[in-house]
DNA sequence: TTGTCGCGGGG
DNA sequence: GTGTACGCGACAA
């Protein structure tokens, strides 16, 4: 009993550290030994902030003292070198201990300066090797392990951050640049809008500079200055916005290089002054990002926006200027000029920091979330703030291209714009940004880095990491694939077409569940540390989750143990992953991975026969759950006793859960499908036909909606799938027939025909490719007497009679579609995504070309939807 | 037709 | 200090 508590407590301090120092925001550490930490009061306490210096041991490990020998009698042997105290060793001498268990790092070493270690290292390894040693890496691909200072400190203390504050408790801030183009070697800031958690909205903008006679790039550089004056005062602990290390911290630092304005953003380090914008060390980062240089000057000629600025003109005669974003009292950290967003330059490896505040990326917390989620439209700002329903009903909206036409026009509507946008960009921070927030309170990182990290190589292992330290147990070397297969889940489709009575049963975390019921652990994990949290993570998670059922609805409590929960699912289910990625994750074990997935399929196919064989009706099985159809006489409650029976079926720890019901499916293909729901009241499927039932309908799949589909198209078939499902057969051609019926007419909007297409060449490099391939958006452009357009823009493109190509452009409707062709796409492209639930002659009848609707078809009346089985139960194995 | 590459975001 | 998935459309062979 004493053994399992004191085991219980060692294992919640691998997942939550062992100093309970409370407030901690950042941490800012350098090699030498000194650390600053800036920590917050709660609010309730004041919310002060507090700014205090320390100092750590600088520590690493090791798979052999054989390059320290040389110190001879300055290498002392210490029970725990990162707490040395000077009667044990003189301050000159680099300590050691020997760690347990059969790991390859079996030295932790340390000293009072991480340099002075290093070079004790190196020059041993320099002299074992023969050849000069400049860089731990010459030592060799598992030889060492050596983290960055920061996390060196936190690993050592055993802290964390923000150990009793709320989210709120932080002090957030949010910008973002309006500006004329994508490109900042040419194009230029005109207005940054900046809102924070204590009640500031402001914007910037050069306007204010022309007032004072500053025009172009003074006024720009003036609105720069004003900028960081702001910062400075307002003294944010966290900066946020969409695509912040994408778009505007690049820009903003290519801007000011460019204008020789300094960007002292960050808080005082030691020197007392203002830490500058520095560049995360990231070495993939640039070299790729930097683009090819001729195209970004095609831009610049090229800018939608017109004529180049007045600001842009300027900038050019200085382009010498030598800004930069060094911080002069750091290391020499910059390798080069900032990354510039360019084609290929999707900036994963470019990030920024500044010391003592936080940067956090919403467009991270939205990917992270959609990984898990696949329910998102897409990752922007605006399509991401519709779909959580956090854009305020009178929310400006302005095209990219637009934006900087409107300024000229209409000044205010992009004050307004950009208002809207700092604000979304909160609301996403606060809804998405919670288990960030509470990862950093288990992780031995900063926040920003929690932010972005992948979970199993950027959470997992640093955690794993600091329990071996803490355990002195001896840590393995980084693993490599010895060749074995990864093998995956299963996928099943049973039946295509419509059912009625659909039940949803899944097993939560199933993988994590099987490597605690069947104890599968990497063979390399001689601590047991992975399962070893695991266990901690489902058992606290599912605490978490219940405090959060109790708390009042928005309370600070509830959003804290939410954001738990969310950070623990997203540790839990990245422990599988964590198993299977060899060369990437420190205990990779893929015997130990296909172990799992092997019980998993087992799990499903078990699953599968035994509903089956109770009566269901299988439609589609994938990796960890189930669709099925109960028969017509079933109530709610037999639906839940199959559920439980199966569920019975399977070990304690696998749990099979009553996942949902549905009045209705239509299953298309493997992860196509339809749900409709019960009317309003769950238990009672014939009550209350209300007519919402477009609402109730939810589309799953990319047979589905596609970001490209017309807008007409995914009304047809929402309208059309749900009188489906309705079994109104005659309402699905009435819904067909009007659609064809209205753009025939030309009653629906241009605007319901055109796709969304993004640019991706110049006119360049588009007239030089035309002779061989044309292509419609280009050519839409070429047709509409636009010569003129920018890499990056997004037109709507639609097809204009007489087979021309069309852009549409912003509140124009000339309906001179072609609208023959889409009725053709009508017919071919969506009604076809309703063709499994139909026999052909069927199918046929329902959408008949409505110009020559068939004399001799069944009449609709007689037509039912109709289940087509695919496939039997998988047998057991 | 089939295989490979690049994108997703920001103005 | 390592990225990353996944599915799609564009382009080359």
């Amino acid at each position: 009993m004493r053994d399992d508590t004191r085991e219980d407590s060692q294992k919640d301090e691998w997942l939550w550290g062992w100093d309970a120092t409370p407030g901690i925001i950042s941490v800012w550490a350098e090699r030498d030994g000194r650390a600053i930490v800036w920590r917050r009061e709660p609010a309730s306490a004041g919310g002060a902030l507090l700014r205090e210096e320390a100092r750590y041991r600088p520590w690493l490990l090791l798979d052999s003292l054989v390059d320290l020998l040389h110190l001879g009698a300055r290498l002392v042997v210490v029970d725990d070198p990162q707490h040395v105290t000077p009667q044990q060793a003189p301050a000159h001498a680099v300590t050691y201990c020997e760690l347990v268990g059969p790991g390859r790092l079996r030295y932790l070493v340390s000293a009072a300066d991480g340099r002075l270690l290093e070079q004790a290292v190196l020059r041993g390894a320099g002299q074992r090797l023969g050849r000069p040693a400049s860089r731990l890496a010459d030592l060799g691909e598992g030889s060492y392990h050596s983290v960055p200072p920061d996390e060196q400190y936190l690993v050592a203390t055993g802290r964390a951050c923000f150990r009793g504050l709320t989210f709120d408790d932080l002090h957030r801030l949010q910008f973002d640049l309006e500006t004329t183009g994508l490109f900042p070697d040419h194009d230029a800031i005109f207005l940054i809008a900046v809102r924070d958690n204590r009640g500031l909205a402001r914007i910037l903008d050069v306007q204010e500079g022309a007032r004072q006679g500053l025009t172009g790039a003074d006024a720009e550089a003036d609105l720069l200055r004003r900028f960081v004056a702001l910062i400075q005062a307002r003294d944010p602990d966290v900066i946020e916005n969409h695509n912040l290390h994408g778009f505007d911290l690049p820009f903003v630092a290519r801007r000011a290089e460019l204008l020789g304005v300094p960007l002292p953003l960050g808080r005082p380090l030691w020197n007392g002054e203002h830490a500058l914008l520095r560049q995360r060390p990231a070495a993939r980062g640039y070299g790729i990002a930097r683009g090819e240089p001729e195209e970004i000057g095609d831009l610049g000629q090229m800018s939608d926006s017109g004529e180049q600025t007045e600001q842009t003109k300027q900038t050019k005669q200085n382009d010498s200027t030598d800004g930069d974003v060094e911080d002069k009292s750091g290391e020499q950290r910059r390798q080069g000029p900032p990354e510039v967003p360019t084609r290929r330059g999707r900036s994963s490896g470019g990030r920024y920091t500044m010391p003592g505040r936080e940067l956090i990326d919403t467009l991270d917390a939205v990917r992270r979330y959609d990984f898990a989620a696949r329910d998102l439209p897409g990752h922007g700002l605006k399509a991401v703030a519709r779909h959580f329903g956090l854009a305020a009903p009178d929310r400006a909206y302005i095209e990219g291209a637009e934006v900087y036409a409107t300024w000229q026009r209409d000044p205010d509507r992009v004050r307004h714009y950009a208002l809207d946008d700092v604000n979304e960009a909160d609301g996403l921070a606060r809804l998405l940004g919670g288990a960030a927030f509470a990862l950093a309170q288990m992780a031995p990182r900063r926040y920003e880095r929690l932010a972005d990290a992948g979970p199993a190589t950027g959470i997992l292992d640093p955690l794993i990491v600091r329990a071996y330290v803490r355990a002195h147990a001896a840590l393995p070397a980084h693993s490599v694939s010895d060749g074995e297969q990864h093998t995956g889940a299963s996928l099943y489709l049973f039946a295509s077409g419509v059912a009625q009575r659909i039940v949803k049963a899944d097993v939560s975390s199933l993988y994590p569940s099987l490597m605690r019921q069947y104890r599968i652990s990497p063979a390399p994990d001689h601590l047991g540390a992975l399962l070893a949290l695991v266990d901690r993570l489902v058992e606290q998670r599912l605490a978490a989750k219940s405090r959060a059922k109790a708390a009042p609805p928005g309370s600070p409590e509830r959003h804290g143990d939410e954001a738990i929960s969310a950070a623990m699912k997203i540790l839990v289910n990245s422990a599988y992953g964590y198993l299977g990625a060899p060369g990437l994750t420190r205990l990779a074990d893929v015997h130990a991975a296909n172990e799992v997935t092997r019980h998993g399929r087992a799990t499903l196919g078990l699953l599968c026969r035994e509903l089956a064989a109770r009566g269901a009706t299988l439609i589609e099985g994938d990796t960890d759950g189930v669709y099925f159809a109960v028969p017509q006489a079933w109530s709610v409650d037999d639906e839940r006793r199959l559920v439980r029976d199966v569920a019975d079926l399977l070990p304690p720890l696998v749990r099979l859960e009553f996942e949902g019901r549905y009045a209705a499916m239509l299953s298309h293909e493997t992860k196509n499908y339809a749900l409709l729901a019960y009317p309003s009241s769950p238990s009672d499927p014939s009550s209350g036909d209300d007519g919402d039932d477009e609402q109730r309908l939810l589309l799953r799949g990319v047979a589905f909606h596609s970001s490209r589909a017309e807008p007409f198209g995914e009304v047809f078939l929402r309208q059309a799938i749900s009188c489906l499902l309705r079994g109104d057969i005659p309402g699905v051609q009435a819904v067909y027939m009007a659609t064809a019926d209205a753009l025939l007419r030309r009653e629906l909007p241009t605007l319901q025909v055109t796709t969304r297409v993004r640019l991706t060449k110049t006119p360049q490099r588009y007239l030089a490719s035309r002779t061989s391939r044309r292509e419609a958006a280009y050519e839409a452009l070429l047709a509409s007497g636009r010569t003129r357009w920018s890499r990056g823009d997004q037109v709507r493109v639609y097809r204009a009679s007489g087979g021309r190509f069309a852009v549409l452009v912003e509140g124009a409707d000339p309906r001179d579609y072609d609208a023959r062709y889409y009725v053709r796409l009508l017919q071919t492209t969506y009604a076809a995504r309703l063709a499994r639930a139909f026999t052909p002659d069927d199918f046929a009848a329902v959408f008949a070309p409505p110009e020559q609707p068939s004399l001799f078809a069944p009449p609709l009346e007689t037509i039912h939807p109709i289940l087509t089985t695919l496939a039997a139960p998988p047998v057991d194995d």
